[in-house]
DNA sequence: TCTAACGTTGACGTTAACGTCATTATGATG
DNA sequence: CATCATAATGACGTTAACGTCAACGTTAGA
């Protein structure tokens, strides 16, 4: 059992973010002490982790990321796969909704790698071209100083 | 050349964004018309999708993008690759500063890559649970429909 | 040349995602 | 049980990234 500070040093945000994200019900909100004192379990934390990780990586907007862990709670088994629904037509319509959604989230997710990975070897083409300026300059610097050696020997 | 609003067409953003974005640096001002009336060129479009793909894809605020953008703008050509210093000490430094910024953002995109494809494969494992139940209902649903059948032919 | 459609420049409005008090209650500690 | 660091709640403030509206100038076509 934590309390909201030790949350704050686990996961980095604040107090005041932690309180807002379960606002939002962005979060589970955590049982309560008699007094009303905030009592989080270690699966606050990691559920907290997951929100960070949605947010900062993906750049999702928090109204995503609800989307997002409402089908991430229901993979680690904390909420059923699918409500009690007993007309196995309903059940159907309901998987297959989610199996459409799923298929898109899986397209966007290889579409922002695919960019990414263009990204990064753009920066590395720079940063060969950079890592080829620096050495050049060094070998001038090596030249340099090689001929005012020379010049003292002579 | 291109008026704001064919490149909003082509590029998706609300002309209200792009005037934003050239008001804040994000890209460069484009020539004017006699009466004022911007005027675009491929080259701007062209940025443009880049800030584009780096705010959606990265979900980088438009600061970063400023950074970011400088080393495009700089791998593109379209600036020099370092100004004119004159002292090989100067440009050792500067390009020394480069590579290091370089190496960050090439470390943190790779982070991303990972942390989006451990995203990736929780989801498809998640997709699996969800096609397998659309399975495992449909195949009761033909079951019943078979015994239906059945008790017709007897 | 006249006009409708489009462009420009303020300036204020809006929303998300928190920050920052102030006030009041809680809870561990000597 | 007194006290002092924490916690909770409420309310207002802030910043980024635009939206929207008004007032006015520009441009292309009949």
């Amino acid at each position: 059992m934590f309390k909201i500070d030790e949350v704050a040093r686990e996961t980095g945000l604040t107090k005041r973010t932690i309180r807002y994200y379960e606002e939002i019900g962005l979060m589970p909100a955590p049982e309560r002490s008699e007094g009303g004192t905030r009592q989080y379990t270690q699966a606050h934390i990691e559920h907290l982790q997951r929100v960070i990780s949605a947010r900062d990586v993906l750049g999702f907007s928090l109204q995503e990321i609800q989307e997002y862990m409402g089908y991430a709670q229901a993979l680690t088994g904390q909420r059923e796969l699918y409500p009690q629904i007993r007309e196995p037509e309903r059940q159907l319509e309901k998987l297959r909704e989610m199996d459409g959604t799923l298929e898109a989230q899986l397209r966007a997710l290889e579409e922002k790698v695919s960019k990414i990975l263009a990204m990064k070897q753009e920066l590395e083409q720079f940063r060969d071209r950079v890592t080829a300026g620096i050495a050049r300059i060094e070998k001038q610097e090596q030249q340099s100083e090689a001929k005012i050696t020379e010049g003292k020997n002579s």
